[in-house]
DNA sequence: GTGAAAGCGCTAACAC
DNA sequence: GTGTTAGCGCTTTCAC
């Protein structure tokens, strides 16, 4: 067996009370006391045992952090946030990912609850339809979603305003001359922010009397776009030359089988992605997007959780600032575009309830 | 306060041994008792408090996962691995980085001891002088090691053969044209590994006749590639023609910053990584690197970790196989190559003690 | 099959 | 300042 405080109290002739005291700085104890006690520690090698405090205290400074993936760099640049801010404060994380499975969300929720966790940082796919949610809302477990388009007012959610990016990038489009539109998307299912960017997307097409852009699907899991690129290029009377990609993940994927099919980016199609990963910047055609603050995601998130666990109230969605970043891929700004509304910054705005 | 085991025994009229022998299925129960405890339970929505159930069996079904940075895909990747195998097995993951900091590396360790983490899967900057490790021996924590170069027959570690893979790449470039050699390496301080490539990519050129290779380093933490660079196309009277960087994300930096002073990748200097990440092959030019199988690295690791803890003897190393993948960024062949050798594939090679 | 009771290692009144 | 003691929620003998 380990060493335990009974062991250190035992060696320096004192009472478990006064080593707890003197471990946890919660009450006063004797110079001399001190020492003996501390040398005690030093001797025996005492650590503490979490187990027993936290079941005592019944708070464990555990953060859970439900992710769908870390392959995809713009969850990993969350977490690092998360885990920045959580260090920072002494809290250890719980990491789970769902590989964007609902059923996992849920599986993954409830050993955040066995586990005591203090709260969670999470991403699901759908906010208004989540059972992961409802079991967080029925333990009174502290959550605050990242990336989650806000579906209610009283959701603690850090995210970027997806539908107003989703018609950034069409502006950005057009004003880079395509005119037959198409989205490549996640699906619905799994991803509600896709939906919110498409969204606004289609929006500012219709508004600009464009004709409504073809939508279709490929599962995040899998990435398998073959058949989507067969649906837009060859069953399409129309073939599109301007692509908004839902994730930057996808625009990759989606541009190396345009290679492989001969569509040539962005000469013969100009393509979009979203989310803003650091290697975006490095490829050839270098791509357009949209950058999420990732890393900043994270951390604003993880303050806000242990604000909560403080005891303040939850908040609303707090809407972090986006910025468009045009690459290669977007093709040549057409001719007659303006001057140069090409990087497109957005006001923090923050929405309270 | 949550529903205890408590609540479920009195809602039940039965004693909280036989509840706890039907959660845990333990010990016989019978029918019309057992289907009242299980309706109590549904009715309070119970769900066993992990904290009282590891006090007191003191094991936690928890896996401390220690790595330096989420940042490189090559680390996500093998937590992802990792992520998979502990789920299968009913695991929980408490994740941490060190941003390669060799401080954050013991702190991450006393964690991961008070936590009662029943094992720990770990990245650490030097195997052979870690207070960390010790640590871990001295509590007698089961861990595995990943990526690291083997220092110690004993210690469990899970890796690709770092020298030989130094040795191909030696190999490769040199198939390729240049002569004139370098290292872009990470700081020796914070990365065995790197200083394992680094070896093996050496000795394989004084094989060849050729000089001594310049070396410089650079901290992973801030990839500042910038006056490395100097020092090797400037200050040096022989200007090299190949570098080897000794991980993917160094490479990329480092061929965006030729980019910037003007040097062409590959006509001017040919350039190789390691590592694998996924990205690679989709940047321009694609990138010349080692793939090492950092998924499966961390699948293995996690099993091996598992059977420790279940009371296997802790193995040697255990070394994967590695692959040269050729990238635009090493430049065309030299006519004069052979034939084919140009994807190199080891064997799998298990060195136990 | 089931229950009573003794811990697991710690914290937090409460007394002195 | 310090010690005693009653839990925190669970598992696990040991009787019956």
């Amino acid at each position: 067996m380990a060493v335990t405080i009974r062991d250190v109290a035992k060696r320096a002739n004192v009472s478990i009370a006064t080593v707890s005291r003197l471990v946890n700085v919660t009450g006063r104890v004797a110079d001399d006391t001190a020492l003996r006690v501390r040398n005690a520690i030093a001797e025996l090698g005492f650590r503490p045992n979490a187990l027993g405090r936290n079941l005592s205290t019944s708070r464990t400074h555990t953060l859970g952090v439900l992710i769908p993936s870390l392959a995809n760099p713009v969850f990993a640049d969350a977490v690092d946030g998360i885990t920045e801010v959580a260090r920072e404060h002494g809290y250890t994380l719980m990491f789970m990912s769902t590989n964007y499975d609902r059923e996992e969300e849920e599986i993954s929720v409830g050993k955040v609850l066995d586990y005591r966790a203090d709260g969670l940082i999470l991403t699901v796919a759908d906010p208004a339809d989540s059972r992961a949610l409802d079991m967080l809302d029925r333990f009174d477990v502290p959550y605050v979603l990242v990336y989650n388009q806000p579906n209610d007012a009283r959701r603690p959610t850090v995210t970027v305003d997806n539908v107003q990016a989703g018609r950034d990038v069409a502006s950005a489009l057009i004003a880079h001359g395509p005119r037959k539109l198409a989205v490549v998307s996640g699906t619905t299912r799994s991803s509600d922010r896709a939906d919110a960017r498409r969204q606004g997307f289609e929006a500012r097409i219709m508004e600009q009397g464009l004709p409504q852009p073809q939508t279709v699907e490929v599962d995040y899991a899998s990435m398998d776009v073959d058949g989507a690129l067969a649906d837009l290029f060859q069953s399409t009377p129309d073939i599109p030359t301007g692509l908004f990609c839902t994730n930057d993940l996808l625009a990759m994927t989606v541009i190396g089988a345009c290679g492989r099919i001969g569509i040539r980016v962005p000469d013969d199609v100009s393509i979009v992605g979203f989310d803003g990963i650091g290697v975006g910047a490095q490829l050839h055609p270098t791509l357009a997007t949209v950058v999420q603050p990732s890393r900043e995601m994270g951390r604003v998130a993880t303050h806000q959780l242990l604000a909560q666990i403080a005891g303040e109230a939850a908040p609303g969605p707090i809407i972090l600032p986006h910025h468009l970043r045009i690459g290669e891929s977007a093709g040549p700004p057409a001719s007659k575009a303006p001057p140069s509304p090409i990087t497109h910054q957005h006001r923090n705005r923050s929405i309270s309830k």
